[in-house]
DNA sequence: AAGAATTTGTGAAATTTTTCACAAAGTCGG
DNA sequence: CCGACTTTGTGAAAAATTTCACAAATTCTT
């Protein structure tokens, strides 16, 4: 049933969150679990975390669950996470900083290969394990890594640019932090990461 | 109209959006505009944007579209950013440090007023104009300070416990940026910040 | 091996959200 | 002040998503 009927975008977000729920369930070790588990534990009906996985495949036995062995696999399957995938950060300022120093990234399979920065005082310079290069460089430092992810940690006012070199360069995907609205081609998936509006709406609902 | 149907929660997103759309066509001195403006900037339809601000109360003139200036006071008023917030950060590391470096939230009325970390190397410092308290003075400075918003920016297994210092101390909303689901009592708001969630739903798409 | 108990997978129904479409309200040029 | 335009606000229709509900599959108990 892959790919065959359209999945709400709002399922894979589910997906990645019923893999958080298993691995906190797997400490606890147990060897199946259900879907009303499942549900309970995120606050949603349990037909919403079979017809979720249902997109993708019967992975469950009736009356006894899904493995969870092999359910987190065919997540991680569905999720594209078995294999490695090669990042590039540019903006190595407060936050690009600290995203280079996380390490959590790593253990599931993004690594920050390179970074970027205009900075003449940072260029060169390694940062937690990671060379930051010349942002001039950006083209040709993306295509011979095979890079296909980018994180752009700069001033909004020079994220659109940025973003147009990433995608130049090639880059398949693009995590935005910069709070602005930036335009890429059609084949290039964008992510915004806007802390602003998080708090605008933490904002609204204390304000009603 | 207000506070009388129920609103969805995307639409309080899209509001902060176009928000974000008037900050830039404001910047191009045009006094009105219309739905359909706001519309294509964001790739949506623009009875989308007409229903949004209906919500609301009747902001624009038939023939004429939205008052810029009006619309943008309209929408801070909605979202609740007409006033203050205090705000209090846990845990000054990597992204922590980062977050009270960062001068963007400022601007928008959310006001970093104390930061809290258990190492004692941190404490009695200050970090971008911040005191850094000890963890164990959370509940009476929070309660002397009037904080309403709590940022947590410490490692996943902590993160319950602290969430549930600053739920006990009267904080109103929690923005969490550890990767764990956390439990809050209902009049609690809490939003997640799950950066590798983001990473993999760029991964999911880029693998199809 | 049969019967009770579970729980999946999935059509169908219900609910929510988006889009359509148009009357009503306003602008503008002459 | 009229007639041609433009664009809002909103019911109604369409589309998308969630929930219901149950036959079928599987296990468990005796
Ligand atoms: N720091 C935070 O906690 C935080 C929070 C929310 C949003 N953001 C956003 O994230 C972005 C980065 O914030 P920051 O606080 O790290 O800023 P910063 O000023 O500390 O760092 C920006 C870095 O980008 C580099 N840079 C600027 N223009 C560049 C270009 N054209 N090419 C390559 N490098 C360039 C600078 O040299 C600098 O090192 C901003 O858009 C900011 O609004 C940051
Ligand atoms: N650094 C990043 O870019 C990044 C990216 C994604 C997610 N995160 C998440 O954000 C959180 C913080 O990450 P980080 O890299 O800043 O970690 P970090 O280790 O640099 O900082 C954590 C800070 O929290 C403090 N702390 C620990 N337990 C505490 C407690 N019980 N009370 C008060 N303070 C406590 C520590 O002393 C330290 O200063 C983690 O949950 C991490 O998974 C970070």
């Amino acid at each position: 049933m892959v790919k065959k009927t359209k999945i709400p975008e709002i399922t894979i977000t589910r997906l990645s969150n019923y893999f958080r729920v298993l691995d906190e369930f797997k400490r606890r070790e147990f060897y199946n679990i259900a879907s009303y588990q499942l549900a309970e534990e995120m606050d949603i009906n349990d037909s919403q975390v079979r017809k979720d996985l249902a997109y993708f495949g019967q992975f469950g036995k009736p009356g006894m669950g899904y493995e969870m062995t092999r359910l987190k696999e065919e997540i991680q399957k569905i999720l594209g996470l078995t294999r490695k995938w090669r990042v590039a950060l540019v903006g190595v300022g407060n936050l690009g900083s600290a995203l280079l120093a996380y390490k959590g990234f790593q253990g599931q399979g993004f690594h920050i290969i390179a970074a970027f920065d205009s900075d003449p005082k940072k260029m060169g310079k390694k940062w937690a394990g990671t060379v930051v290069y010349d942002i001039t460089e950006l083209k040709s430092i993306i295509r011979k890594e095979r890079i296909e992810i980018g994180i752009i940690t700069i001033p909004a006012p020079a994220a659109q640019e940025v973003a147009n070199l990433l995608t130049k360069a090639g880059i398949k995907a693009i995590l935005n932090f910069a709070p602005v609205r930036i335009a890429v081609p059609k084949n290039v998936r964008l992510s915004n990461v806007d802390l602003s509006l998080r708090l605008e709406n933490l904002s609204f609902f204390l304000s009603r």
